[in-house]
DNA sequence: GTGAAAGCGCTAACAA
DNA sequence: TTGTTAGCGCTTTCAC
């Protein structure tokens, strides 16, 4: 629906006998319009419904009171607390939230960086490890861009960062397993190099390294962050001469991947082995057996995020640190003890 | 980044000495431009990276060039595929999409509404099961708005509905039941009453009754369509005198609960129980077992709804039968033939 | 085929 | 405290 017969500021001016300008003042709540006045406006707009023209206050004032969320994959459901948590903090404070998508498109993302340039959106939250290097920006981007990170890392971007402490929370999750008594711990990794998935690795190595574990030839797999990749990696490690009795997947979807080639392969989880994920996406409580694994924040990241970019926005600043926010261990039914440990116990 | 020191449309028009109208003519495909000085004007605006500024141009074409997509619930990640056809579908077309969460609160419902009426959106996706009734739109909606109900119906609205076949989907889910053999099926549906929790419902009846198979006091809970209930209920039906050897959930999720439910009791799925779920959510297949469920086209429901709203916007006007798009049955392994038949055989 | 001029609805200098 | 005035950048009559 165009915006037909609408009523405007003027017309609420002509009938009150005020200018077009109080009546703006007014309805902004600038603090500038005494009180006989003010209140007959603002009772007068609400009764001739009147709504304002955003097009023409954008075009007016040059912010478009619009954020830009760009992920890497809209299908992807582990970036949707995240959209829910800049969704509400954006609400209450009247922005609206454009969805974008990038699908690792160099393409895309110079073009969600032009919405940014254009007015379109006056910020930006991104949920992609990689600024746009292609197309116009070959030059470098403009500095001091409102856009803020949330959950990845660029590096070199002096951008605002918020996210959660990868490495040790993976270190966490392996401790998690050594506790249980495993010994024999392999990690399937994010794509390297990748700055994430390269930190859950470190995070991982550091616990190996912590207990005196010697980390086998072949226990480092690399997977992709997909659950195809889990299967497939499982069966690599579980076919080695020395099988682990445990797997720390970098993701969720990759240890739902280790479960189901687990269960193919006759093996029982955790009985045979336990599987230990990241991320604790949705569903991940219900999935048979009940997943162990690392608790994102991500509604709060989300929701922090858009607090950040809300204070770049009003000009109070960013922080010139990343904001960490903690994870939590969720320990379910996924891990338990070695079966090494059972069989010396009962021999 | 506010658009700043922007070149606009009269920079390039000085520069190659002729009017703005022109340029803008040019830049818009309008064909009113002859060609020496419609490919001077292209090469000049790219040259000096020219862009257009949306607010300006919003403000008098009146139009937005943005659509509205409204769900109930971002979090839930059933909406996601949609939400990447819409996206898809809409970016083609030169729109933005604008999330909308209603989190079913009838004050954001009106106010995703004024944004169409206000012009902030051309159009709008709407992916509830309601009209805003509440607030400014007592007196009911405007007709003829530029909206499209994907997934969910509306009755009443006349407006263009993009769907499945609830009812028979439903229907083929049992019938598939049925065809294994099993004669005690419980359904556990959605909310009620509830249109397409009815929908389903019915289709359960009608496989049921097709088959002259009873359904037994008891056979049929009411959901919510969360887990919980889900969980909650496969306990209320293994609780019955007679216990059903299949139950049909009317969605995945409340699927997983049933399934939860039935490990914890020490039922085996689907030795002892088959478990249905409908609408195939992401990971429904590497669900152990892999869910056998009913398969939505869910992001070309958002891709042809978001066609239909395009031709509205363009003035090709709206089909006036719903769209419906065919469901496909998803057997996997969270189905067997039931084990009466195996303790008769084996008796 | 192109230019001149007006104006979309709003806000922000500047004046009073 | 309120009014006057100008103009954001674009498109679109209306002339020529």
């Amino acid at each position: 629906m165009a915006p037909t017969g609408r009523v405007k500021i003027t017309d609420i001016a002509d009938k009150l006998g005020v200018s077009p300008a109080t009546v703006s003042r007014a309805l902004s709540d600038s603090g500038l319009v005494a009180e006989p006045t003010l209140s007959r406006i603002r009772e007068a707009a609400a009764a001739m419904n009147y709504r304002p023209n955003v097009s023409a206050r954008n075009l007016r004032t040059r912010r478009s009171k619009a954020v830009l969320m760009v992920v890497r994959d809209v299908g992807n459901p582990f970036y949707l607390d995240v959209l829910k948590g800049v969704e509400a903090a954006a609400r209450e404070a009247g922005y609206a939230v454009l969805m974008g998508n990038t699908e690792n498109d160099p393409e895309r993302e110079t073009g969600f960086f032009d919405m940014l340039r254009d007015g379109q959106a006056d910020g930006m939250v991104l949920i992609t490890g990689q600024m746009p290097q292609a197309g116009r920006y070959k030059e470098g981007l403009p500095d001091n861009l409102p856009v803020v990170v949330a959950l990845e890392m660029i590096d070199g971007t002096g951008l605002p960062h918020i996210q959660i402490d990868n490495r040790a929370a993976a270190s966490d999750a392996v401790q998690h397993l050594i506790g249980l008594g495993h010994t024999r711990i392999a990690h399937i990794s994010g794509p390297l190099p990748e700055q994430m998935s390269e930190l859950r690795l470190r995070g991982y190595r550091d616990a190996m390294e912590r207990a005196g574990l010697p980390i086998p030839e072949g226990y480092e797999q690399r997977g992709d962050y997909r659950l195809v990749s889990g299967k497939r990696l499982c069966c690599a490690l579980m076919d080695l001469p020395q099988p682990p009795t445990a797997i720390f997947a970098a993701n969720d979807e990759m240890a739902f991947g280790v479960i189901a080639a687990a269960h193919e392969r006759g093996l029982a989880v955790p009985g045979d082995l336990s599987v230990m994920g990241f991320d604790d996406i949705y569903l991940s409580e219900a999935f048979q057996p009940p997943l162990t694994t690392i608790s994102q924040p991500r509604a709060d990241v989300g929701r922090a995020a858009m607090t950040v970019l809300l204070d770049i926005l009003d000009g109070r600043g960013a922080p010139d640190q990343p904001i960490i926010l903690p994870t939590t261990l969720a320990v379910r039914g996924s891990t338990a003890a070695p079966q090494i440990l059972n069989q010396r116990r009962s021999a």
